[in-house]
DNA sequence: GTCTATAGCTAGATAGAC
DNA sequence: GTCTATCTAGCTATAGAC
């Protein structure tokens, strides 16, 4: 296994710290102690402490995108790729001691302040409803006929709803909640 | 009416501001600033900028049971209350410039650094879910036979989940589909 | 009860040695 | 390409005059 390189250990920090303290309350003196490296380092690799938020963004949509695809390419049957969408951000959340979605949060951060940033959020959630509504047109297909929509819609907002509840209460619940309502809206 | 004191008007432009450019992004100076008094006359009135985030989700809080029972109240069916809930959370948000629910916010930007305003938050939501559970409750006497538990959680999330949805996307389309939804929940 | 002045600290970012 | 030293600006909070 190859060193980390540096430029790599400051996006891994910077980026654990983002998402479990918040972007406002990391400064870059934290990053560059946890790090182990010097300030003029940090800054030879990135050109501010914005470019770093957006690499880790990027980063972590990429990890949310290939972690369900580790999780559902063995399944066969879009049902059970969707019941496994449930599974996967459930699993998500405990492993990160339910610390949340990275992009509710920091678009709760920024609020309007960040432009650039609002519309990567934007688009990263129209992209996982239109994952959704891709299962749901193939679900379709095999053994369904629902209005690919509505039903889409309704999971989408179920999930994020899920994600969200279960931030605040630091239990899965509604996760367990939402696998059954979507159970009853495909049969 | 009455001149607005002084102290209400720290907590007007505090709150304001709190919400709109979040917490942690909001300074003290710019909240004398913008109320038009010396930072000795805050400190006067609230210890800590801390406390003065306590006393913004208190009033937060109040104000949105109080805006539900004026909208509730003159209607007379458990299910028009239930459906004026949607209505309710999309005019807040439609009035908000889409800036979200208060309490995800606050506790998206503070995460496990404040367990008192975490408590609060969880503590928040739990009322709202309750009062849909009354009403859900009430609509069982009056028309239907639905599983109130199920029923509950199901609107508690999808609600979350618009409330969310539309802070990204910056319009009430969630809501629009939420209410379709919901009166699919209850025939 | 409102004011000014300021303490003590941390923020993000830059300059320049090596 | 990593380092130390440092800049300017901002932060929360306090002291003490009036």
């Amino acid at each position: 296994m190859e060193k980390e390189k540096v430029k790599d250990r400051i996006i891994r920090v910077a980026s654990d710290l983002f998402y479990k303290q918040g972007f406002n309350s990391t400064g870059i003196n934290q990053i560059i102690a946890e790090a182990d490296i010097a300030i003029g380092s940090l800054y030879n690799h990135f050109s501010s402490k914005n470019e770093l938020l957006k690499v880790y963004l990027i980063k972590e949509e990429l990890k949310w995108f290939d972690g369900f695809e580790k999780h559902s390419s063995k399944l066969i049957k879009a049902k059970d790729k969707i019941f496994t969408l449930v599974d996967y951000r459930k699993e998500l959340q405990n492993s990160s001691g339910f610390s949340g979605c990275h992009f509710i949060k920091i678009n709760a951060e920024l609020g309007d302040s960040n432009p650039v940033i609002s519309e990567f959020v934007m688009k990263h959630k129209e992209k996982q409803k239109i994952m959704i509504k891709e299962l749901i047109t193939e679900y379709n297909k095999e053994d369904g006929s629902v209005n690919a929509d509505a039903i889409t819609e309704n999971i989408f907002l179920l999930l994020e709803g899920a994600v969200v509840i279960s931030t605040i209460n630091k239990n899965a619940d509604a996760f367990d909640q939402t696998k059954k309502i979507i159970k009853g809206l495909l049969p």
